[in-house]
DNA sequence: TGGAATAATAAGGTCAACCATAACATTTTT
DNA sequence: AAAAATGTTATGGTTGACCTTATTATTCCA
């Protein structure tokens, strides 16, 4: 099984797949927007993808990674989140920014660079934005976690991950203080899809639903 | 002065015409040995690269990089001996794999990634092949050496560089002691074209002309 | 159950970077 | 001064990854 060179583009394709979807089918036009392409483009390249074996297309139903797809985002996923933990920690890049250039870095690393990058790092087992590092053999586990968008009102909940991947979103998350380890308060939810208002450290922030989706929190109890 | 983005390819050129050329026309046909295409490919992204104002040509007489196109050129000479020293000295890659792992980050590297890796090296003056770094402003104090393809019978020696970009060439050269540093001693020099036999490391070692070329040396006297 | 919304296809383009083959121009060598 | 070697241009292709503008198919919902 020779390991064929794959593009970034397609690295790209199987890694949104891979954070967007879970296990589950997604619809190709949640890919374009992720991707800013259009869904005819994601049509075209989930054909290619799907000719290469890496995803299956079930017609209206949605995108699913196959098994061998999965294992290439992972690995990706790795890379991605190994360059994050260099590029915070070593060269002390700005938080916002380090997605954004781990993710040039991610498509141009060999594995040998990986693993040496890997035991450099001493191995960590989340990145700065607090989403688990695959291991080397592609195995995952996933946070226990929920969308912070699915909080009811009054609960409390501790940050664990940020899945945003815009360097805007992360800068706007970072003022805000909703960052890995913190601990906000739902203080209103605002009807028809309105944003939620919390309590974070000693602030009240709105917070759209749609950013929320992508803050994974655990809950607190009391 | 935007920056627009620059693909991998057009560094490409530009970084194998600064290795190859310094400051003299090189031939569009050696470009085309170093980058592995056809001269007639050549000859296309010359005409693209010219637009660019990033070269000039002058046909039949060769391609010549223009200011902006050796700053450009400088600096991706910058971020790939940069990851050089990064990847050999905290990753602890083999000497001979190094510079194709650095040729691949370098077009994937932001300036902020750029300077703060310079940060965290300590601002280092020679990649591990010996070559000098280019500074962030571009400025680049070439080595004064020659090749060791124009040593004569009987002289002696140091390596200062090795401009060897090939793997299996790099680690041909490492096999055979001729790394930056060693001395050499020439015991034989082959009519027509023939290799040179030299003396390092306690063992003779028989050198091709062409290979020759990429080792850089400064006589040493007696 | 019939629209509306959504998803998929079809058709025709663009652009960068490569390829081969052939014709032509210039330089170098004999 | 020819002939040979080298370099350049002209033509015509390919591939991946995008795009727009229809058209058609399916699903969802009132
Ligand atoms: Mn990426
Ligand atoms: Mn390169
Ligand atoms: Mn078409
Ligand atoms: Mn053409």
């Amino acid at each position: 099984m020779t390991v064929m060179h794959l593009s970034e583009s397609t690295e790209m394709y199987l890694k949104a797949m891979a954070e967007l979807g879970g296990q589950d089918a997604i619809a190709a036009a949640r890919l374009a927007e992720r991707l800013n392409v259009t869904p005819v483009s994601v049509n075209e390249m989930v054909r290619r993808l799907g000719e290469q074996g890496l995803v299956s297309h079930i017609p209206y139903k949605g995108v699913r990674l196959t098994k061998k797809g999965r294992e290439v985002a992972c690995n990706v996923l790795r890379r991605q989140r190994l360059w994050e933990c260099f590029l915070y920690d070593h060269l002390k890049i700005e938080w916002s920014q380090v997605y954004e250039f781990a993710c040039s870095l991610e498509h141009a690393t060999a594995p040998e660079v990986t693993e040496a990058l890997a035991g450099f790092l001493g191995n960590p087992q989340t990145c700065p934005r607090g989403n688990p590092i695959p291991a080397a053999d592609g195995s995952f586990k996933p946070l226990d976690a929920m969308p912070l968008s699915e909080a009811k009102l009054g609960e409390m909940a501790q940050v664990l991950a940020v899945n945003a991947t815009a360097t805007d979103v992360l800068k706007y998350l970072q003022e805000k203080n909703i960052l890995p380890g913190r601990v906000v308060t739902v203080i209103e939810v605002a009807p028809m899809q309105g944003p939620l208002t919390l309590h974070v450290g000693g602030k009240d922030v709105a917070l759209g639903l749609s950013m929320a989706e992508f803050v994974l929190v655990k809950k607190i109890d009391k």
